[in-house]
DNA sequence: CAACTTATGTTGGACTATCGACAAAAGTAT
DNA sequence: ATACTTTTGTCGATAGTCCAACATAAGTTG
């Protein structure tokens, strides 16, 4: 029943009676027990239609506060944010994850309470800590599982980490995955259906499909960097194979591509800026690199069948370039059944679609039936 | 509660007190309305331990039953099977599905009736009706949507249709997907997440993850035939479009390719008495389609990570060369930490893991916690 | 056969959720 | 101001679920 308020969206007494079909008593019982824990509150503005005006309320954002972290290889992003989704206050440091996980996750705590202060609230405000990690993560118990770019950090458990500080529900999960649920929180409410393709120094995919999220097996879904394309023949990776998508389509790749053509390009950054001067080969080399990941992407889409790609991550910021590859070939290859309600659109999120991931995670989490339910017999 | 003995295994009630962590009384009153609706049937045979035999019962596969059918393009097949899964009788019908949803569903239903006087059984025992389908299908309505070959089809209301004669569930599905959950339920209870390649004249994958059967935005989720394979440079398609993994590896293709080398080559079948018959080229033929299929399998396994691929499907039944092929690719290609755990499996079901999977869907409804609930309150 | 052990059946009561009805509140229309 | 309308608050009644304790059944062990 508490579900119905979720969205945030005013609503009286009598409506939901209405939407439940539960007695008018009865729903005043429940609400006053989520009143007394705070967890919704009343919103002025009710017009009258002839009689006593209804009392309207609403999900109270203010009830809970949940921390939301975004882990990269070189630099981390922390926020604290209500149960809206609006950020409260955030945290950036350049920090390289290889430094550990004792390093990292101290900063993490330090970082948090900073922000509470900053906000001026307290950690037992807090209701969740949703954290994204540059690995696969098991999500069941938040360790990270053989990670290639985390070194100290191989089946570490890390809410148990967290929990020595904050002592709430800590849920963790790979970055790309995180980032797909922040952009399915921030742009497509509404999509069960959704894949997140993340474009960076590596390629991965996070997919939402019947509105969760799909993690496999061994919570390594999505790993599509090393998926072998075919123009990439005899191209080497850093994985050992040869002919991975990475190889021909990551940030690095395009770099050095360009610079072997006498441009000045040593990072992603450096492409993105190439590209945003008018560069044409640099132009030139994102869009076909658009094309190798839309080539990838069209058998993706035959398997899933999603009905939004976002398309994410570094690279994706240098205009549209990239976009157009990936649709001109995805659009060819793909099933006419499959795209015809497919749509291919860029991150709104941008950079802070993973840490809006990760509070959308623990937003979640805090705002689960079992939660609600414990929050208020308590 | 129930959902304890959904596995069919006989318990006592002072296990299931200690399993739930309910009183003892109460679960004697469950387990008596369980009783008095069929749904579960005591089973003898209890030695004592020191004092009085504890009473063992279990589900009652009995209790209802269940209709599976899967209609494939020119060949139908129907059993009426009990709530273990067990098939009490079936019938087999070379059956056209292009004859149009009245003429097919009509067989169907007057099979049924034939199946259940066999079974010596009435319609009112019957509980859910599954049924496979060659093509797309919205799940939730039963509808094909544009099914590529099934001209007449269209969004016809399938379950509608059905319960002119049988008043029950009537659960429509995609082929490939309900020999997944066949598989499934056969092979692999244990398993959350896996994934079946039917090679047969087409090429699909039912999806089975974290135990729930993908189906995509559409419906199409799995259709892997039109896949663009590098090998497949310039091979025409019958859809349309150039290098389609089915135009090199689908049973018409390889039948085609021998016969050009002067093998009496016309069907599927022949291309599997050839490699039955030892016939080299047939052999290799064979497992060159499964590299082919392989390369595309290892995106997939890179994007879904199943921990196991079970390979159906007509040409699985040409021994272990297509399997070989598969593996040969896979293991090279994917991921170590995808593949590390993966087992590449041949169907356990055959020919029978369409139907036994729509099996497996009508049993699922018909125990599921909400039918079980009405049962037991009328 | 008597004592003991283990499992099942039964019963009355506590607790909770929910409802329907009534009373009160807070406006509008005349 | 008065009547009316619409919403909200309160209270007792009811049904359902679950439990704890006791009584009974059906074996084993000495």
């Amino acid at each position: 029943m508490f579900q119905l308020l979720r969205d945030g969206q005013p609503r009286t007494r009598a409506e939901l009676a209405q939407l439940t079909g539960l007695a008018r008593s009865t729903v005043t019982a429940r609400v006053d027990a989520l009143m007394r824990v705070g967890l919704i509150a009343p919103v002025g503005g009710a017009t009258s239609t002839g009689g006593r005006p209804p009392s309207l309320f609403a999900l109270n954002p203010a009830a809970r506060l949940v921390v939301g972290a975004d882990l990269g290889a070189t630099h981390a992003l922390v926020v604290v944010a209500d149960l809206s989704g609006a950020v409260l206050a955030e945290e950036r440091a350049e920090l390289s994850i290889a430094s550990g996980p004792d390093s990292v996750l101290g900063w993490l705590c330090d970082a948090v309470a900073r922000l509470l202060q900053e906000a001026g609230r307290r950690a037992a405000d807090l209701g969740a800590i949703g954290i994204g990690l540059p690995g696969p993560v098991e999500h069941d118990t938040g360790r990270p599982i053989n990670p290639p770019i985390m070194p100290g950090w191989d089946r570490v458990d890390v809410p148990g980490l967290v929990q020595q500080h904050f002592k709430v529900p800590v849920l963790v999960d790979n970055d790309v995955n995180i980032m797909a649920l922040g952009e399915q929180a921030m742009a497509w409410p509404e999509t069960a259906d959704l894949m997140l393709i993340k474009v960076a120094t590596g390629i991965g995919a996070g997919i939402i499909s019947s509105g969760q999220l799909q993690r496999g097996a061994q919570g390594t879904a999505g790993d599509l960097g090393h998926v072998r394309v075919p123009r990439g023949d005899g191209v080497a990776c850093r994985c050992g194979n040869t002919g991975c998508l990475e190889a021909l389509a990551g940030g690095p790749a395009l770099a050095a591509a360009l610079s072997a053509d006498g441009k000045k390009a040593y990072s992603s950054q450096d492409v993105i800026d190439l590209v945003r001067s008018g560069d044409l080969q640099a132009i030139q080399a994102v869009r076909q690199a658009g094309r190798d990941i839309g080539d990838v992407l069209a058998t993706c889409v035959n398997l899933v069948n999603p009905s939004v790609i976002v398309v994410g991550g570094r690279l994706a910021q240098a205009g549209e370039h990239l976009l157009a590859g990936i649709r001109e070939v995805v659009y060819r290859r793909s099933l006419p059944l499959a795209t015809e309600h497919l749509r291919i659109a860029p991150s709104v999120a941008g950079q802070r679609a993973g840490v809006l991931g990760a509070v959308s995670l623990a937003i979640g989490h805090v705002l689960s039936p079992e939660a609600i339910e414990a929050a208020a017999s308590a």
